[in-house]
DNA sequence: AGTGGACTTTCCACTCACCGGAAGGCCATC
DNA sequence: GATGGCCTTCCGGTGAGTGGAAAGTCCACT
């Protein structure tokens, strides 16, 4: 990331200096992470500040600030979906009390928007607000299998990062989860992540009926028993997608095709 | 809001032109709500879609980018706090089935950064990411109580927003709140916001013992036993700040002094 | 088909906001 | 008191940013 040359440019790059890893930092460590003179980085992050976007604490480190958290919640993922989902979400958890997650998809990329985890479910390495691939995870794989075709061709042609050995990571493989996924309605990852988690997703539909989200249930893979969590995360799944008005799940509460 | 005349000020502008009530806008919206030249408009629009800032949909509407949101998971409201908390926040609603709250202080403002909702709870007006002053809520009167003088003092001399004949609007009676959250250890809001809900806040503390947050439960204010919610709500925040480290809560779960 | 209107995109010459080197201040540690 | 790390402020040259204008696109109405 070479210094850009708009003003936009270098303000993205000084705030892309935050990161999961790095949730805080100091002026000198931002101008030299954004590559960019320290009197220019002082007089930015001062604007970023004054705004909101940062929060500098009493020791003169630079934090994302609550600005941008308020902006944030208007992301489509959020505003909509995230309140009607929470209901569906909290049902979901109080019947298994493991961890419960919802996501969208950006590009080829899962972004969890919410989770609910209890004090003693399988940790897990997703927190809100960050991403994994869509191939190795369930959400991903509920979302891709629904996801439109030119999305599903680059899914299947672009590399595959692996996690662990039973990550999906050939195209083929990748092929036959997904036709599965929508032979089934729902997507079982298993150890793709961390060997010892398995997650269990089904794909949540929009207004015009289209895929928009998914929602899983993560839990250890050994000693549960897959099947009993299937029709739940199902009805989750389209519960929400009711609420969203999705016509295929508002329509009949009764058999039929469901998801 | 007139014009600033740095660019990282119109970017500013540009983004704050979002907002609940406007969730998106298309490119002639923005360029008049934020009283930009078109062009000028246009060309900052594009690099904030190209970093993912914003989002254009298919119709040419602009909406706030999962970049941000990404970005926004990163507020120290968020990272630590937040996921300390969810566990708590769902035992509290898990006990009680009514709307759980956690929000963070932000100058004179309460900050909703989680909640918890059920199909059936009684509505509320705040969402997550939401900002109600905090001489009218649970949570904000929590917070203002443990809050550094220069801080209180402020609040006692700012104009005070009223929502219903019961909001608190003089700072006589918000001092004589505040002194009563304190001696009692928790808040209680009643329709302070609207008229037919209240809510329960209690302070939560974190490493250096001071007031970081606070969570509540919204009831509607009829028929609802009052009492019965205090201990619940003040155990949720005495479980979150100990997940926090907070001295005082780390210490002995026993009676004491506690929250 | 023709017209009008609203929205978007592209172009370009002027100019003013932005850049970064430099210098100075503060506070540690050696 | 010297050294090195930070943060802050200043200032002159210059190129990035600005906004008017014109052209392109897509409707809805007649």
């Amino acid at each position: 990331m070479t210094t850009p040359k708009s003003v936009a440019g270098r303000l993205f790059t000084l705030l892309s200096v935050f990161s999961e890893q790095r949730p805080s930092a100091n002026l000198s460590e931002l101008s030299r992470s954004a590559g960019l003179a320290l009197s220019t980085t002082h007089r930015l992050v001062n604007e970023l500040v004054e705004w909101g976007a940062l929060d500098r604490d009493d020791e003169g480190r630079y934090h994302v600030g609550l600005r941008l958290f308020e902006l944030a919640a208007l992301t489509p993922g959020s505003l909509g979906l995230r309140e009607r989902a929470l209901p569906f979400l909290e049902d979901l958890y109080e019947v298994t009390h493991e961890n419960v997650q919802l996501a969208v998809r950006d590009g080829l990329e899962a972004v969890y928007v919410e989770r609910i985890s209890a004090h003693n479910a399988v940790n897990v390495v997703t927190r809100i607000g960050s991403r994994l691939p869509v191939h190795a995870t369930g959400v991903g794989l509920a979302m891709l299998a629904h996801a439109p075709p030119d999305v599903q061709e680059l899914a299947l042609h672009s590399p595959m990062r692996t996690f662990t050995p039973k990550t999906i990571c050939t195209p083929s493989a990748l092929r036959e989860k997904l036709a599965r996924v929508r032979r089934e309605g729902y997507a079982v990852s298993d150890g793709q992540i961390e060997l010892i988690t398995l997650s269990v997703a089904a794909p949540i539909r929009g207004p015009d009926d289209g895929v928009v989200a998914a929602v899983s249930i993560v839990v250890p893979n050994e000693g549960t028993d897959v099947a009993s969590l299937v029709p739940a995360v199902r009805a989750a799944a389209r519960g929400i997608s009711r609420a969203l008005r999705a016509p295929s799940a508002v329509r009949s509460p009764s058999r039929g095709t469901p998801t």
